[in-house]
Parts: structure tokens; sequence; C-alpha cells
DNA sequence: CGGACCCTTGAGTCAGGTCAATGATAGTGG
DNA sequence: CCACTATCATTGACCTGACTCAAGGGTCCG
């Protein structure tokens, strides 16, 4: 069931068979979810963290004026909220943006793999720091590339990391996000997210009908985003 | 000499003497850095975490224009690049916004750390959690605040933060930033963060003369940043 | 005294926002 | 099966926040 999770750890270090009894070991319980319910509400301090089987879910936080800001998609294999077990309350919500699958993870069996398993410790805490690598690209993107670039960025990264719990098929993947909902992550008004995707459209990068992006020209794409996939952290060493 | 770091952690949880033992044991070296030199490189493979005793640092990325995005403002007490620890390869740089005073905590030792101290080890990963978290408000800031209140919104958090490490005198704090580079962190133009800067002057929130800025009035500040401190995880409780 | 940085201000331009309207599609209840 | 509603994608017209270009003034330092 949590396999994804393994995928993802394995790109960048060796899990043993062990290590990879004891993750199973810490699920509880698990769920799905409806796409619009809220996996975690802003302001709870949840008891276990939340572990994407399937679907894709975001990060958000809502502003005075009612609009919102998603700050990380998440897909199959992230522990969307491992963060929590630390952080203990939760400074933002989770969406369900699909029919989201969830396994729980209990966090006094994290807790106790912290005590008895240094590895696969520092494994789950570099999982949380790849997700900070990914939110400072995002930071990057948004305060100086144009809107296109940032679109392409986004569109590569989920790409690559689709690819690790093999969720592409060929060029494409299947993305259930509408433009509004894009627009939530680009800061964008939804008229003008439209534009910059007709854009990169047009220009002959990418199709996008039917939730399934088609990337059409890798090469130009990754130059217009100046993706990079360093900050990915996908090399196999120890850790 | 990182007594800094130790009322950062402190803010989370109780520190044992022996934990502060442990934290003095993986110094190994220390250094000073001028106002724009790199505390490291992008791109580099650094055998040492900087753990920042005073001064202020950046990190950063350019990109491909000649642009230049800040993604991180850091103070002293904050390990800069405890990251790198577990990633590996720096993804970004990190640059002394005014002369620095750098302790050097071995990766070795760090290792030894999370191999035997499994509630240190805790509080260290926290530690990044908690700027993973000031990554989410920035890319909030950035996506869905107007530009006046972004600016804000980075004033209340140095605030606080500085205030944690006793860097504030009653309202005041020292910030050795220019407008330039101020630009850099809101993804503005150097023109218009001028003009942003005066709109908080004129409508009498804050003052900001001699790289010193001083908070007039909180209250209405916090308001247009809609500040809620909860994302920097300030309460002593079990981690 | 001349650079080297900063900060400040004005003028013109453009990216991106708001308001508004039109279709297309899918699901719901009768 | 059909009217009814809701959600999305698309397009046009107009407005404003932010950028660029350009120039002037302050301060510190060699």
């Amino acid at each position: 069931m949590i396999n994804s999770l393994f995928l993802n750890l394995q790109q960048h270090d060796v899990l043993t068979d062990e290590e990879r009894d004891l993750l199973r070991g810490i699920i509880v319980r698990e769920r799905r979810f409806a796409a619009g319910e809220d996996l975690v509400v802003e302001g709870s301090r949840p008891a276990f963290s939340s572990l994407l089987v399937g679907g894709f879910a975001a990060r958000y936080k809502l502003t005075g004026e009612g609009t919102r800001q998603i700050t990380a998609i998440h897909i199959a294999g992230d522990f969307v909220d491992l963060h929590a077990f630390l952080l203990k309350t939760m400074d933002h919500g989770i969406i369900a943006l699909s029919p989201c699958h969830v396994a729980f993870a209990d966090h006094g069996e994290l807790k106790k793999i912290t005590e008895r398993h240094p590895h696969l410790t520092r494994m789950l805490w570099l999982d949380t720091l790849v997700h900070g690598s990914i939110h400072r690209a995002w930071i990057v993107a948004m305060g100086r590339r144009s809107k296109a670039s940032h679109l392409a960025h986004i569109i590569c990264e989920l790409y690559v990391r689709l690819g690790v719990v093999h969720r592409t098929s060929g060029p494409s993947f299947h993305l259930p996000l509408s433009q509004g909902e894009m627009a939530d992550v680009l800061g964008l008004s939804l008229v003008h997210m439209n534009r910059v995707i007709q854009r990169l459209r047009r220009e002959g990068l990418i199709s996008w009908i039917n939730q399934t992006i088609t990337i059409l020209d890798w090469e130009r794409l990754a130059e217009v985003a100046e993706f990079d996939p360093t900050y990915l952290s996908l090399s196999v060493e120890p850790r």
C-alpha cells in the first residue's frame, strides 16, 4: 500500500527490508477522501501524519480577503504532513484536489523510529528537507520568473516527481487541477492563468486537455522554466 | 558562542545541559566573513554546516537573466545550512548581508548525534521544519498579498525572530539590508521597493533609517500583514 | 575631490487584475 | 428524456500595480 513512499525514499538512499517493515508498521489506519474535502484542518493538532497513497492534495492558506494560496502540491507517495509530528500545530490546511486515498502514521510510532532507527530517521528528515527545497524553488519562480516560466517550472517538477512514483505515461500525466486551482498555485487570477496556459499551448510546449498534461517539447519547456532538478535530490547516496 | 542557537531551540522545547554540551561539541571551526562574501557556494557539497553566530545572511538563487531571488533571511542563532547535512548538494548559495561570524558543525558529528541522541535529533529536525514553515508563509505573501502587506509581514517576522535571540531594542531592530537587497526578497524592482517602503512610512507604521527599523504601530502593522506567529512554533512542548 | 553606493522622484509602458459575457459539459431532480 | 444548475474554459474591454529608463542628490571613503 505504501509502495509509492518506498519509491520516493529510494531515490535518495537504499532502504533495507527492515526499514520497509518498520514503515509499514507505523500505519495504523487508512481512509478515502472525496475531492474538496480537507485532509487536515488549519489550526488542528493531529496525532497522525497523512501519507498520500493515491490522488492529489494541496497545502493551502486562506487570506483575510478570501483568496487562497496553494503552497505545495502533493502526489502519491508524499508524506503530506510529516511536519506535524514535530511542529504539532498545523499552520495551514490540506485539501484533497481529487479523490484521495490516505494512510495514517501514528506519531507515537514515528517517535519510536527516531529512538531506535537513526538511518530511517534521517531518511524521513530528508523527505521533509526535499519539500523545503521545493518551497525554495517555488519562491524563486514566484519572485523572479515570468508567469509562463513559472508554470513551465511547475509542470517540469510535477513530471519528474510523478515519474518517480510511476504516475506518468510517456510524455503525459494526469493532473486533476482546474485552471482556477492552478491560479491559486501561481498566485494569479483565473483569467490570466488561462491566458498563460494558452501561451504555452500556442508555443507548442504542452497540451493540456481532460486533466491530462502532455509535454510536447521537453527541451524547450525545461529551457523556458530554467528547470534544474538538483533541488529534488534524486541521487542515491549515503544519508 | 552558540548561545543564540540555544535561545532558538529553547523556544520549542527544553534543552538539557547534556544536549547543550553535545551541540558545543559539534563545532569544529569558526570564521568571519565580510559583507558580500558567499558563506556557501551553489552547487558545492559542504562537509560542514554553518551556524550563524552573528550578522545577517541570505539564501539566494540567481536566474538566467541575472536577477536574484532571496529565499530566506538568516539571523544570529540560525543553523543556516543544516539542510546540507542530508541534502548533500547545495541547490542555492548563501551570502553574508553584513559581516558575519560563523561556526562550522561537522557533518560526521551531526551524524553521531542522530545515532545516539534522538531528542536532540528531533530538535534539529524541528529547526529545519520551522524554516520550511517560514518558506510557506513567504509563498503566501508573494502570491496573495499586496506588496505593502508582504513587506509588513517580513518586518513582523524579523521582529519576532530577532526578539527570540535578544537582537531587538524596544520596538527597533538593526537590519543591514539595502533597499535593493530587500527588493530581491520581495521579488520587486528597486524603484518599486522604495515606493512600498515609503508607503509604510507615510502611514506611520514604521520608520527605517540608518539600517534601523522601528515599528511605530505594531497593531496596525500586524493587521496590514495579517501576521499570525503560529507558523514559528514558539511554544515549549515535548517534541 | 572623485568614485561608489545608496535613496528618491518623474515619465512612459506593460503585465496582470477586474468586470462581464458566452459556451461547453456534466450532474440532478422530475 | 428534459429542464435546471453548477462548474469550467474562454474571450473582450478596460484599469492599475509594477517595471524600465532616466536623472538628481546624499553620504562615506580613499
